[in-house]
DNA sequence: ATAGGGTTAG
């Protein structure tokens, strides 16, 4: 953020002044030419407004222009009338101009200022800055002018680096201009500049001045320093309704809705009124903070007091309505924007597509996009998240491709909605690939872009991708950002690298209750037990209360790695001493933990006490274990439920067909595959991923297109007559199609995980690991040939199926034979 | 002259 002020002329990075803790330890006095001093519990500190040279070139002067030739002292007049009138056009502004050249006003500091009023108003910035650059010797009021109008229109990059140049020229700022230089630092999170401000206020005496005070209010309220904001509030000597609701509206950014009422209601007492723009502040304060009910509510009130809503109340309240799905308010909104001519404002329009996009109403979403006729960026980007939401992921892309070329503004939202809508709908390689473009286009991916694309790269395993996007955050500086860190340890975690993923999680400043469930679930879904209980009492001893989510992660690393009194355990602490009820989820986890120890009638007496109906996600686990204990009459039980329950998924018929095969009952195999036949069932179509030099290949079951599939056969074959050698026997169990002992072998062959570990083999060094990634559960049959080939190969390979990670390394596997 | 309010991505 230091070099929107650039280097040529900054505050002295040596005199940077901390501000956390200087509220009241600071006072003001006279330093050295181009120092200012504080000092600060008895120790000076200086302050250095460094000097360097602006080079000036001069505008040549226009001497005459087309003979007109009023007389000077008229001018004055002629200028008041055209900053008066905002109607003035463009012409009349530079033909003022031009004569004030001619006649000399211009060199009068007064007259000037006026002419940087007018170029600003008119957005004229250039000119604005030619006219500045045609003065010998800038004075203030001439920076102020400039500084003032480029910081209301929002241009905050502009406004910064004027008042860099304003330093340069050895002008400090005043009480005048400071205001919109610290809004500048708010606007742009400039944190570093906006405490050096404030250190040069308090040096100044400035700090007193209330519009300053306000304006770093809100500058600590923007930075997310509230502590901050709320110090300065308390010494303020006269607050007046702008600091008042500067700092309620501070309080609602954090959602803390008992304080932001407090504070807003306050205001009365102290016997200011709350105007527009504070109830503004307080519906997009709740709205940024998620209290969306609270932002309705507020947007209501402020009606039932007399006021009407703008522009801005509009666009704050109307994500709020989407966000709780209140289809009616919203629809009452859009009649309202359209009868008052809002319905042109493109922050409003965008809002409006989000609010029907979030409310289910893709039709009334697609009719407010097309009204618009020209598409304004955020108005697509909010098309595309709207899209995305339906599930509408190719009109989506199109949209998107639309907006690349219409050559418009190729910005980092449309960029990063387009990648989490293809993240989020298993297009994960389109994922990897948009993000290639972007930064090919140089488009910086930001601390939203990251946590969109990470789980991109976690789907199918691609590390090197997910290790660029920590290269990126790292350089970006962002990797501090909790989303961020998350997403990071999730990804790392869903590549095998559980130590990469604990690493971020230590690396990380700060750590909210997300950051401690996802490294829970990583451990969870490693089977590493013990590190999850460590975890789930470090979190406690930090302060971080678990939830729910947390125990579902801690009893299912629990029941993964068979600590069935431990898990049990903390099932029953959950309810007693965390006050968490118990949801299916929970009881899914302890049916596996007990059916695992073989406890299976116990899983079955425990599902019966269950205080609501069991879901699939229960009955699968009982069926699960009756798959690894062999009982055919609780699967049976299971499996029955499970085929009410979801008719029409084959991995139950394919469970309950491996407990006959395992126990011979082969009619009633055929039976089960006769039902599927009848009912259209087809086993989904096995799918693993490798990443092999930095790209990810994608290997179906039975493939045989892969240019390399008979070098594969070959291998695998060899490994076949070595495995036997070693006492190893194809288990055919895992086949359900009706065919030949020897046919059955080679479909077990063409498995997609183990031609995925094979090509694998064949395409990376001696000895380097290996990571898969598959669609299904890893089959029975595939997991005992890759424990083999860990050994027979020594490779370390990590396979990741729809159930957790399996590590295999000499011969074993992580999972204990247990999936 | 100057301060407080807006959409779209997780």
């Amino acid at each position: 953020m230091t070099s929107i002020v650039n280097s040529r002329a900054s505050f002295h990075s040596n005199s940077l002044v901390s501000i956390s803790d200087a509220n009241d330890s600071y006072k003001p006095v006279l330093g050295k030419q181009n120092y200012i001093s504080c000092i600060k519990n008895g120790e000076t500190m200086e302050f250095n407004a460094k000097k360097l040279r602006l080079d000036y070139c001069i505008i040549p002067r226009i001497n005459d222009i087309n003979g007109a030739g009023a007389h000077s002292s008229t001018y004055p007049d002629l200028l008041h009338l055209l900053s008066r009138n905002t109607q003035s056009s463009l012409s009349q502004v530079r033909q003022m101009h031009a004569q004030m050249l001619r006649t000399g006003l211009c060199d009068l500091p007064h007259y000037r200022t006026k002419l940087f009023s007018l170029y600003s108003n008119h957005h004229r910035f250039s000119d604005a800055k030619n006219l500045l650059r045609s003065i010998l010797k800038p004075d203030l009021l001439s920076f102020t002018a400039l500084i003032n109008a480029s910081s209301k229109f929002n241009d905050f990059k502009n406004t910064l680096i004027l008042f860099s140049q304003m330093l340069t020229n050895g002008l400090y700022p005043d009480a005048h201009v400071l205001p919109s230089i610290i809004k500048a630092c708010a606007g742009l999170l400039a944190v570093k500049i906006g405490e050096q401000v404030h250190g040069f206020s308090l040096a100044s005496g400035l700090s007193l001045d209330p519009f300053v005070e306000s304006s770093l209010i809100h500058f600590y309220v923007k930075c997310d320093k509230l502590i901050g904001a709320h110090k300065l509030f308390d010494k303020m000597v006269e607050r007046d309704v702008v600091s008042w609701s500067a700092l309620a509206a501070g309080y609602a950014r954090k959602g803390d809705v008992i304080n932001a009422k407090k504070v807003f209601s306050e205001v009365k007492i102290f016997g200011f009124e709350p105007n527009t723009v504070s109830w503004n502040g307080m519906i997009a304060g709740f709205n940024q903070s998620g209290c969306f009910l609270d932002a309705v509510l507020m947007f209501q009130q402020m009606h039932l007091h007399g006021f009407t809503s703008d522009g801005t109340s509009i666009s704050s309240v109307l994500p709020a309505i989407g966000d709780l799905g209140y289809l009616n308010a919203g629809t009452q909104v859009h009649g309202y924007v359209i009868k008052i001519g809002f319905a042109v404002d493109k922050c409003i329009v965008s809002a409006l597509i989000d609010m029907y996009g979030k409310c289910g109403c893709a039709l009334e979403m697609s009719q407010v996009f097309e009204d618009i006729g020209q598409a304004d960026v955020g108005a697509c980007n909010a098309m595309i998240a709207g899209l995305a939401r339906h599930g509408l992921v190719d009109k989506a892309l199109t949209v998107f491709k639309e907006l690349q070329g219409q050559g418009m503004e190729l910005n980092v939202v449309s960029w990063t909605s387009v990648i989490a809508c293809c993240s989020q709908h298993g297009k994960d390689i389109e994922a990897l690939n948009i993000f290639r473009e972007m930064q090919a286009a140089g488009v910086k991916p930001n601390s939203v872009t990251i946590p969109c694309l990470l789980p991109a790269c976690g789907n199918i395993a691609a590390l090197m991708h997910g290790k660029a996007a920590h290269c990126f955050s790292l350089k970006r500086g962002i990797s501090g950002d909790v989303y961020v860190g998350s997403a990071l340890i999730d990804m790392y975690a869903n590549c095998g690298k559980i130590q990469a993923a604990r690493c971020c999680f230590d690396r990380m400043p700060a750590r909210n209750l997300v950051c401690w469930n996802t490294m829970l679930g990583a451990y969870a879904m490693h089977g590493k037990a013990k590190e999850a209980i460590e975890i789930f009492h470090c979190m406690q001893r930090s302060g971080q209360k678990p939830d729910s989510v947390s125990f579902t992660s801690l009893l299912s690393a629990c029941s993964q790695s068979g600590l069935t009194e431990e898990g049990h355990s903390y099932f029953e602490s959950m309810s007693k001493d965390h006050g968490i009820e118990a949801r299916v989820e929970h009881y899914a986890c302890i049916v596996t933990l007990l059916g695992r120890a073989g406890k299976l009638e116990e899983a079955y007496s425990m599902i019966k006490k269950m205080p609501f109906e069991p879901d699939a996600c229960v009955w699968g686990a009982l069926l699960s274990s009756c798959r690894l204990h062999h009982n055919m009459s609780l699967g049976e039980v299971a499996a029955g439920k499970l085929f009410e329950l979801e008719p029409k998924n084959p991995g139950n018929y394919i469970l309950l067909s491996n407990i006959y095969a395992s126990k011979g009952k082969w009619k009633e195999v055929d039976k089960v595959r006769d039902i599927m036949r009848d009912m259209g069932l087809r086993k989904n179509p096995g799918c693993s991923w490798i990443e092999v030099k930095n790209k990810v290949h994608m290997l179906l079951a039975g493939d045989k297109s892969l240019p390399q599939m008979a070098q594969i056969l070959d291998k695998l074959n060899r490994l076949s007559m070595e495995m036997k050698k070693a006492g190893y026997l194809p288990n055919t169990n895992y086949v359900l199609q009706d065919v030949e002992e020897q046919e059955k072998e080679h479909i077990l062959c063409g498995h997609s995980e183990k031609l995925a570990v094979v090509f694998g083999i064949l395409n990376t060094s001696q000895g380097s690991p290996l990571r898969i990634t598959k669609n299904l559960r890893i089959c029975g049959d595939c997991h005992a040939v890759i424990k083999f080939i860990s050994r027979f190969e020594r490779r370390e390979i990590f396979v990741r199926d729809t159930n957790r990670y399996h590590h295999f390394k000499d011969g074993d596997c992580s999972c204990g034979d247990y999936w």
